[in-house]
DNA sequence: CTGTGTGCAAAGGGTTTGCAAGTAC
DNA sequence: GTACTTGCAAACCCTTTGCACACAG
């Protein structure tokens, strides 16, 4: 699986590599680097860093600032080819405020929102509350 | 100015401090701290960071958290009372492709969005486009 | 075989901590 | 006077860079 998303992505399918895109396919939410290495266990720090960079920059994995807290990373949908520095996603993010966990939801549509004075373009959503776990 | 703000935020009114502020109130959109590094000249970093930390537990500042870039700063509304370490404001974030430049800008409501299996309480918006000055 | 990825060492840079001296109130 | 703030030194830790070796295709 993870194999197969690596060549369609166009990179080198490497033990390594692997390991780290097992972490996300395991994982429906937006991961911080610490947990990655919790998950793949005895490892390069650097080389981790590179995969990640690397998975970013092939629209495998895109990032999600969270104000005040360490970002996290998420897998990309399936169709996503952005080679750009931010990618576009139909989807918004989710942060549960008891256990903390992100998630990215699909939406059909984002809502509109006008701003006199600002050309709106994109619209990058990070909503919070609880999750399902969690009530 | 400044001043009358620290003693009303209930914090001690020093000269440091009030160098800080005062970048806060001449730009009127978030700023990073480099920025900030910048206007205020000579000084121990050390001391910035605690003033930056004692500004947003005070509910002057608040961080916005920006995808791939450095966080930015901006002052809260002056009714910002929070002592949470998030801040609740009525207002959405708007940053510039073009210059960069992050701004806040009040909204009179923010959209409702729902999610099945999440229960929202609070919608943090980042929009990008063009500010006045880029188009 | 050739270009790419990996792992180690080292360096870089932002941020935090400890503590003594200075300052607001 | 007392508690808080500042500034310096040092430490921390995340992240990047350089380079030789290993490996995918």
């Amino acid at each position: 699986m993870s194999e197969k998303i690596l060549h369609q992505k166009k990179i080198r399918s490497t033990a390594f590599r692997q390991q780290v895109l097992d972490v996300f396919l395991k994982y429906p939410q937006a991961i911080s680097i610490e947990r990655i290495e919790q998950e793949i266990g005895d490892h390069d720090r650097i080389t981790l860093y590179r995969t990640l960079k690397t998975f970013e920059e092939s629209g495998i994995i895109h990032e999600i600032a969270v104000s005040g807290e360490e970002k996290r990373l998420a897998l990309c949908p399936e169709d996503c080819h952005s080679e750009e520095p931010v990618h576009q996603h139909e989807h918004i993010h989710f942060q549960c405020k008891k256990c903390q966990e992100v998630f990215c939801v699909d939406v059909h549509s984002l809502p509109k929102i006008t701003l006199p004075g600002f050309l709106i373009d994109t619209l990058d959503i990070t909503a919070k509350g609880l999750c399902g776990n969690c009530y």
